[in-house]
DNA sequence: GTTAGCATGTAAGGAGTTACATGATTTT
DNA sequence: AAAATCATGTAACTCCTTACATGCTAAC
């Protein structure tokens, strides 16, 4: 069955964009490298790799990996078979990185779309942080609202829990106005990292 | 099909045990009376009152609701159906708040958990706090490796984005930390909370 | 007289997981 | 020779969502 959309396919495509590579490697990435990603089990990833080469936007290659060739140039190891993303491909993820979907998507898979604001232009950074923000800031109003209606009836346990939620809600918004502001001051240029043109110049090999 | 297991089934369970309600209600309490449950939908909250009434958890009647009996007794407004919980279902409700499920389960759903502590036997509470921060004391050991193993390669954002994360769970770490203090400083009376029949304090050590 | 809220439900589908199957290769 | 790690894949299942269908009452 196709996998139609899901934070895993940006992911993979996000990742290999970066550069190539074979499914193992990158589940480990997908874990490790992008630290707050989840842990995606195999079984979804690989049927996501063979869609993603059936739309077009990935080819696979048999061979070594980019990095290590100077082990066996492909003797055992069951042949490993390495994603590489094609221009169509490319084309596609910048829609994904530019386009704002429903407000669940970009609420439950922030983490994931911010891992890649170094290849977002800054236009659609401000929108998804600024979008992110006032999600929050209505959370915590209605949190507030609930709160002020029910306080007495509720144990002191589920007070305690509300009150820790709201501090990390409050916490993060903190965060958000910093990064926001940050983004405001201008710097385009952070090191090299050409903002005018976001599907440009690939970090190949 | 039946809804197997699932935090639904565990949340719904919780809940009526305070108070019969009908659905529409129940939903209503998921999704702010316990601030930080996530929105259910009706699409998975019909079916799942369902089953759990063919397992003998629960009794449908009709019925108006306990509160609220001032209004016309059950005029219009569509009959609604009241559930309560059943003897069988208040026993497999300690089972469930009693057992330790996989490290995931516990993982994402430790904010429900948290908020029946108030029906939870303190060596459960202190069993479900304890393991709650020693995975994320793992966690925080394993984000802090893999970022000392690859933090030249990595871009601003990504860093920042792990910086915040790392920071986060190092404040719920803290968070945890004081509750487990404070459940060790022994004061079962908390308040006249009373856990004078749940059949809770039965593992007396 | 139309929107908004109350109230219950079904069918189809999405996005993943677990468990399994397979097999080579390096380490113990 | 046993175990761990590398490497790819499939089938069945889970748990929840969306979209739809229905109909009543209160408020604007």
């Amino acid at each position: 069955m196709g996998r139609r959309s899901g934070i895993l396919e940006f992911a993979v495509l996000g990742l290999l964009r970066e550069s190539p590579m074979h499914g193992y490697e990158l589940r480990k990435r997908l874990n490790t490298s992008l630290g707050v990603f989840r842990a995606f089990s195999y079984g979804s990833l690989y049927p996501c790799l063979k869609t993603l080469v059936q739309r077009g936007w990935l080819t696979e290659e048999p061979g070594d990996p980019p990095e290590d060739s100077s082990a066996a140039p492909l003797a055992g190891r069951r042949a490993r078979i390495v994603y590489r993303l094609t221009a169509a491909g490319k084309e596609h993820f910048e829609e994904l990185l530019a386009q704002t979907g429903p407000d669940t998507w970009e609420d439950e898979h922030f983490g994931v779309r911010f891992a890649f604001f170094g290849q977002t232009s800054r236009d659609v950074r401000m929108r998804v942080l600024e979008g992110r923000r006032s999600r929050l800031e209505e959370r915590l109003a209605r949190m507030r609202a609930s709160l002020a209606r029910t306080r007495e009836r509720l144990d002191d346990y589920t007070l305690e829990l509300q009150r820790h939620g709201m501090e990390s809600v409050e916490r993060e918004v903190r965060w958000l106005n910093e990064l926001i502001e940050s983004e405001r001051a201008g710097r385009d240029q952070r090191r090299g990292e050409a903002p005018s043109d976001p599907s440009g110049e690939d970090t190949a090999s």
